[in-house]
DNA sequence: CTGTTAGCGCTTTCAA
DNA sequence: TTGAAAGCGCTAACAG
């Protein structure tokens, strides 16, 4: 940093103030310190920068499985236009899980936060995360909010008023909420909860076949789960979308390549959105504030759109 | 670092020495300045220590897609193991690429090393990075040879003799002789690559069937080659496995969902192998050495299994 | 085997 | 708006 102070003839907390945006560097000054740093091929190191100024601009991104791809992607890209470095922590078996809760400390003096996209946290993992003294966030079914109305949309302008609703795992009911906003109505025992597999989705067609009758359309979501839930439909003799319409939250591949209508981009949502979560709460740390959780706004225009294949059809 | 130091009562240096398992301490010492920072809660500060001791313990993991997920899981976990912390870079599009190579200073400063997952570099970009002054390394179809073995092992004993072999595109030729030495033949021609989805699965069958005749069984690297092929082999009136057996080495959901016969842990190999070879690069380096590349050995006990499905049969 | 002494490359008051 | 100086918390020589 001191040369390209030389170079550009300031000292070098100009060159820091000015190449990290820090006010009380004139406009002009800035311009050509960057400049200069661009052509020196100079960028600040992390370690000294975090070292004397106490911020790591690093989240932690804790992820089950290498999980969602596109979760993992929507999250990265938003911190990394934030400013902030991803630290990627798989937690795929007990033993990783143990380790990384072990070694907390270190986790707490790598980043400033932290981002569980995947990982279903048990209560006194959640409680151990939460005694770190850096925010913590989790995806929460909230983050998929336009990805759910989207589809709910869909199918009640297909005609369809009563309809199942499979989240994952750890989702909430509140997601119920949604579909009702969209003039939907939502039985309780329509509300399901399934592993993310296409045996969950098969699954849950044995729950809702012993049921007095079917919904005529299906909200999963998940790829896998709406897969089995179509298998399985087919298996028992019923036609998609001529009995029941399916529609999956995850545009992946595999809903692309069975012909499932999906909303595309609504997991790539769900990470930007639990980042804007993560970066309100730093924001406020880092202003002395207190504002855990918070609203934020992606700012972006939503990145979720419909995309309709065979699988849903007028009721 | 001074407070374990006091309550230890040794010097910093000895802390440091300790907990890093750098030689120069006694066992017994290093037991208990161990225990003493393990009771304080108390970890080394990566910033602090990075900035003094020039090694960074960070890779950079590059991936196109938040990607095959078992790819990263299997990388991250072996990178952890070793010591070394994951910053993820996801290159998902033409900004998020033009991003990073934009920023490469950058890159150099927070890393030892990086390692391409499944980013399919350009010459340009792949140039671009070897200027960083740290080791890169690609996976390659290397890292993938005990799932090919595996797999080829398994269609010869179902009889097959001529086998087509669908690579990634990035992937290189070398491949096939693991099928020779498994008493394959693989015809020229029937070594084809293809994008790793549904689409370019069903393209290398339409190249297939331009030819005099069919293989008896393919080999698919992947899970959305694998369906790909299986779905046009059917639409053109073709018997799985009767006519044509097909085995994935992509052991995922959706070639279990489908029936596919697939080698289960291939990518997990995949990860686990690039990163040894990573790993030895950076030895090599801080050894002074100039191994770059070099041949490494997992030594855990290959992690590949084979899963058969309905995908395959007897010739 | 252990302690002492210099920095590593920044950021941040505090003055100017 | 800018500069000078004092560390941030550790590691690596060098002595002992």
């Amino acid at each position: 940093m001191s040369d390209v102070a030389r170079a550009a003839g300031v000292s070098a907390a100009t060159v820091s103030r000015a190449l990290r945006g820090e006010p009380g560097v004139s406009e002009a000054t800035r311009r050509y310190v960057t400049e200069v740093a661009k052509r020196m091929r100079y960028a600040i190191a992390r370690d000294a920068s975090s070292l004397a100024g106490g911020r790591k601009y690093a989240v932690a991104v804790l992820t089950a499985d290498g999980g969602r791809g596109d979760l993992l992607a929507g999250a990265e890209g938003a911190l990394r236009a934030a400013g902030y470095d991803v630290l990627l922590y798989v937690l795929r078996d007990d033993g990783a899980r143990a380790a990384f809760f072990e070694d907390l400390p270190a986790l707490a003096r790598r980043v400033d936060g932290v981002l569980a996209l995947s990982a279903r946290l048990a209560d006194d993992e959640r409680a151990a995360l939460d005694g770190v003294a850096v925010p913590v966030v989790a995806v929460r079914d909230d983050d998929l909010r336009d990805a759910l109305r989207l589809a709910a949309a869909h199918v009640r302008d297909l005609g369809h008023r009563e309809v199942a609703l499979v989240l994952a795992e750890d989702a909430d009911e509140s997601c119920g909420e949604l579909l009702v906003e969209a003039g939907l109505r939502v039985r309780p025992e329509w509300t399901l909860w399934s592993s993310p597999t296409v045996a969950g989705g098969e699954q849950v067609v044995d729950v809702l076949l012993d049921g007095d009758r079917l919904p005529t359309a299906v909200v999963c979501a998940g790829g896998e789960v709406a897969l089995g839930v179509f298998l399985r439909l087919r298996r028992d003799g019923r036609d998609v979308p001529g009995d029941v319409s399916i529609v999956s939250l995850d545009g992946t591949e595999l809903a692309r390549a069975v012909g499932i209508t999906a909303v595309e981009g609504a997991w790539r949502e769900r990470g930007e959105h639990a980042v804007g979560r993560l970066l309100a709460a730093l924001r406020g740390e880092s202003h002395g504030g207190e504002s855990h959780g918070g609203e934020s706004h992606g700012g972006e225009p939503p990145s979720v759109r419909l995309v309709v294949r065979e699988s849903t059809g007028p009721r």
